[in-house]
RNA sequence: GCGCUCAUAGCUCAGCUGGAUAGAGCAUCGGUUUGCGGUACCGAAGGUCUCAGGUUCGAAUCCUGAUGGGCGUACCA
């Protein structure tokens, strides 16, 4: 529920009450326990427009407060702040009702936003490697975010597939076509050094290899069908590790590259239509007020580069696919080359001026000791490496080892594994440079998804012990649980902030504490004990019940699965 | 050179629209009535929020400048 809009709206009606008006009225989360639960410190600012004392404002307004709903108590405290207690029973009620929903009472928008959300876009002509790593695991979960809070999202996959070094790849590709050829693309970065390695000493290929990117230009029909089947092979590979790494990608989301050739003249025209081209230096440039290098659009050479794709793309969305949010997933380094394409976009009309556009950059992964992520002898790490570690190493940090089967030792691990390389990569703020360190992301100790996971899976062990129907009947009885209940009930204020800011470390923050608050209750109210209660246990059974669906839920948002015991 | 961005505890990070005594985890030290999963929980210690100004009732947060790091900077993507 949207808990914080509630307690707005009584701040609101007391406001009016009082004779004042304000155009948004916003409590915050207390900063400390002994100030309540929320707090509301718009008085102040106030009081300067109106040149009143800010204790006088504020102790009028809570006089107008009703405590016989949500809140139980509100004081003036310091300058001029308001702070206010929720009721345990209205708190209690709303929770039991959540419990009962499928949703956990959070809403879907009535109107929802169609918005595209460009994530992974790989490149073809090479195998996946960690720099793909983080726009495919953030795109996913923002997707998966507001495909849950009711907007109507199209993924969109911008693969890198045309471009003068495939010409090189289908030569070579040709010559391997009646031996082994799809075998022989099995490791596509040697693949690549050994085209590039023919390449660079052979004249004949080097002159088949240019001809072939003119052909394929041209859309020569054996060509073009060496290409697909590159493109067709390539792409699989990348689909095996979108399978690993669940990864919600299909190739219906596929919208490459080449997809968007037939419009680039189209996008060239319509800007010069507009009559945003300057000719520099032979190329076709448009230049913004107050940047120093311009945007080529087309080369001297004719040839387009990225950013008329992009301009494509991005007319293509807006014009053929509706959206009003385009969501960049992309490495923070291309900021400069997203502004200056948005603002094209803009102001020649190839999208119109509602629609958002953003650019959700984020920093660069970095090795422990803080240099960019590298094999040993200074190569890229291949994301299919990374990934089989990360559940080797997963099956190390399980303890019920003996529990298991091989077989579903294996799949626990996966879980785990997987898991913690998605929740270390979302869990800090994205725009900040990433340090990967096994050792953190698979620790118990700390914000980590195997402490979410083995949470989760204490509460399943209570369940099972307990082996009864675990009912919605709510009824807080102390400090501790007042804490939780209130926090579980914040679930939606928190998923729609992390949305609208497009920023999944918020869910994170959100779940850890969610978990240790839960550890600590979980440790001073016993369920399961002996002298326990019907009424107290079945509360607290229901209390550990919404705590574990709200955890399995942020998960599952974030792409991450959970399990009964680890 | 110009532009963008970052700087918070020894380390990794939170910190909302400017709000009260800046918070977590790791590491360190100490503790937890035989415990519903102790790979847990509780506590202590740890800070000139890079520096210098400014804005104001109030600044880690906004503005200006300095220092240090990262990145970008015309026909690659």
């Amino acid at each position: 529920m949207k808990i914080k809009e509630h307690i707005n709206q009584i701040i609101n009606d007391a406001l009016i009450k009082t004779s004042i008006e304000l155009d948004s009225v916003s409590v915050t989360e207390a900063t400390k326990v002994e100030f309540g639960d929320y707090q509301f410190n718009g008085i102040m600012p106030l009081a300067k427009i109106l040149k009143r004392n800010p204790r006088d404002i504020a102790t009028e307004v809570i006089s107008s407060i009703k405590t016989n709903g949500a809140i139980v108590k509100v004081e003036v405290a310091g300058p001029g702040f308001i702070n206010i207690w929720l009721n345990d029973e209205w708190l209690s009620s709303q929770a039991s009702t959540l419990l009962a929903d499928e949703r956990l009472g959070i809403t879907t928008k009535e109107n929802p936003t169609r918005v595209v959300v460009d994530y992974s876009g790989p490149n073809m002509a090479k195998q996946m490697h960690v720099g793909h790593l983080r726009s495919t695991i953030i795109g996913d979960t923002l997707a998966n975010l507001l495909t849950f809070l009711g907007d109507e999202v199209i993924r969109q996959n911008h693969i890198g597939d045309w471009g003068t070094q495939f010409g090189m790849l289908i030569a070579f590709l040709e010559e391997l076509e009646d031996q082994s050829g799809s075998e022989n693309l099995r490791d596509l970065e040697q693949f690549y050094k050994d085209a590039k390695g023919r390449f660079d000493v052979e004249t004949d290929f080097a002159t088949r290899a240019r001809e072939y990117v003119v052909k394929i230009q041209g859309g020569d029909e054996h060509c073009l069908q060496l290409w697909k089947q590159f493109i067709d092979i390539s792409l699989g590979h990348c689909e095996e590790i979108y399978e690993k790494l669940a990864i919600n990608l299909s190739r219906d989301d596929v919208r490459a590259e080449s997809f968007y050739n037939d419009r680039l003249p189209l996008v060239v025209e319509h800007l010069d239509k507009m009559g945003k081209i300057e000719v520099s230096d032979g190329a076709k440039c448009i230049f913004i007020e107050g940047d120093e290098v311009p945007t080529i659009v087309q080369k001297g050479d004719g040839g387009y580069l990225y950013a008329t794709t992009d301009l494509a793309a991005l007319w293509y969305r807006s014009e053929v696919l509706g959206a009003k949010r385009i969501s960049y997933v992309v490495d923070a380094r291309q900021a400069g080359h997203f502004k200056q394409v948005f603002h094209i976009a803009k102001e020649s009309g190839l999208v119109d001026k509602d629609v958002l556009l953003e650019h959700v950059a984020f920093g660069t992964m970095m090795d422990k000791s803080g240099k960019p992520f590298k094999t040993r002898d200074g190569g890229t790490v291949k994301l299919a490496d990374l990934l089989d570690e990360a559940v080797i190493r997963a099956k190390d940090a399980i303890t019920a080892k003996d529990e298991y089967d091989t077989e579903s030792l294996d799949e626990l691990a996966h879980i785990v594994g997987i898991g913690a390389v998605k929740y270390s990569d979302l869990s800090i703020n994205r725009e900040s440079n990433y340090i990967f360190d096994w050792d953190k992301m698979l620790s118990l100790e700390g914000n980590t998804s195997l402490y979410q996971q083995y949470a989760y899976a204490r509460i399943m062990s209570i369940f099972k012990k307990y082996d009864g129907t675990i009912g919605n009947e709510i009824k807080i009885g102390d400090e501790v649980e007042h804490r939780l209940v209130l926090l579980l009930i914040r679930f939606e204020d928190i998923l729609q902030k992390a949305a609208k800011d497009a920023s999944p470390h918020q869910i994170t923050t959100y779940l850890y504490s969610v978990t240790t608050l839960f550890m600590r209750f979980y440790e001073s109210n016993p369920i399961l004990k002996d002298g326990i209660d019907e009424a107290t246990r079945g509360s607290r059974l229901a209390i550990a019940s919404l705590t574990a669906k709200t955890i399995k839920r942020g998960l599952s948002i974030l792409g991450i699965g959970v399990v009964d015991k680890i």
